[in-house]
DNA sequence: AGCGTTCATTTGACTCGTTCAAGATTACGG
DNA sequence: CCGTAATCTTGAACGAGTCAAATGAACGCT
């Protein structure tokens, strides 16, 4: 768990001030990695009851601006955010209960930055999304009772 | 230019009823990729000026659903179709003007499976998104005429 | 420590992309 | 040609996120 003059140097660091709602949104994704903005919303007003939902968001706009967080967002899925940056890892994402999950990049920064042809882009970063299904989903059916029509599968 | 016949025959083989607004839907698609619902449905419209927006919405979502057509959704931007589908190729992003061109795997279909630990997870796809600056905007400043604050960069 | 400027936050309305629901239409097998 | 089920039209609703104005708090300076 992170103290809070941790949180502190780290908003000093990025030149913004300190205040509760930003330590509690840091300490907050510390320790709920991938969080949606609801979800931070919610574990917010545990510390800070009186914490406004655009406050949230401006606090996560700023730490995301700033490179403090990073915003992660598949498809079909509302906004998440993670404090783990810098270090050029990507998601795995569950098609079917939508968990996320941490890998570190296979082959190390550098080659993942090179697509086969750039097409006179710059590129300066690779985000890799690996889609499939988790341990506990591909290992239960997909639908318990009805298995009526397998073709059809939620867009959320 | 595809052939209605072709178009046809395509809808047909996914056990889609053939109707004009799906036929228009495809050959918008297959002219204009990385097309937004919006652009779409205008384009759709100079076919057809009649479709309700609900219909482009509902012909999108069955065409994805059986494969016809690829949804894609880069961060902060809108839902994106293309109908260049099962060839596992990639996106380059711009993070200025939002174009998107597509580009081939690098290292073909089967390593870009295989993420350094898969966490039990069973991964059929992997996704790619390569963030950068196209060819333009990488050439022509950020912004124009008032270059004050360096650090802010539009959100979409 | 106190003060003032500037940045943050609250409050509340609002936009936009997308979805839901009910009824009318149309494609397609027989 | 008919009946049925899928599809489309119409119109309303929803939720995530944004905008704007006014209040409040943090920081640098003296």
């Amino acid at each position: 768990m992170p103290t809070t003059t941790e949180l502190e140097q780290a908003l000093r660091a990025a030149a913004l001030r300190v205040t509760r709602p930003r330590l509690a949104v840091l300490a907050v994704l510390r320790e709920h990695a991938h969080a949606t903005t609801d979800e931070v919303l919610g574990a917010v007003r545990e510390r800070l009851p009186e914490v406004s939902h655009q406050a949230v968001y401006d606090v996560l706009r700023a730490l995301t601006a700033t490179g403090l967080v990073r915003r992660i967002e598949p498809q079909g899925s509302v906004a998440r955010y993670e404090v783990r940056v810098g270090d050029n890892h990507h998601h795995l994402v569950c098609r079917s209960c939508g968990v996320i999950a941490d890998v570190d990049c296979a082959v190390g920064a550098a080659p993942c930055l090179a697509p086969s042809e750039d097409l006179g882009f710059v590129v300066d970063e690779a985000e890799v999304i690996y889609w499939g299904l988790c341990r506990a989903c591909s290992a239960a059916p997909t639908v318990l009772p009805t298995l009526d029509s397998p073709a059809e599968r939620g867009t959320r």
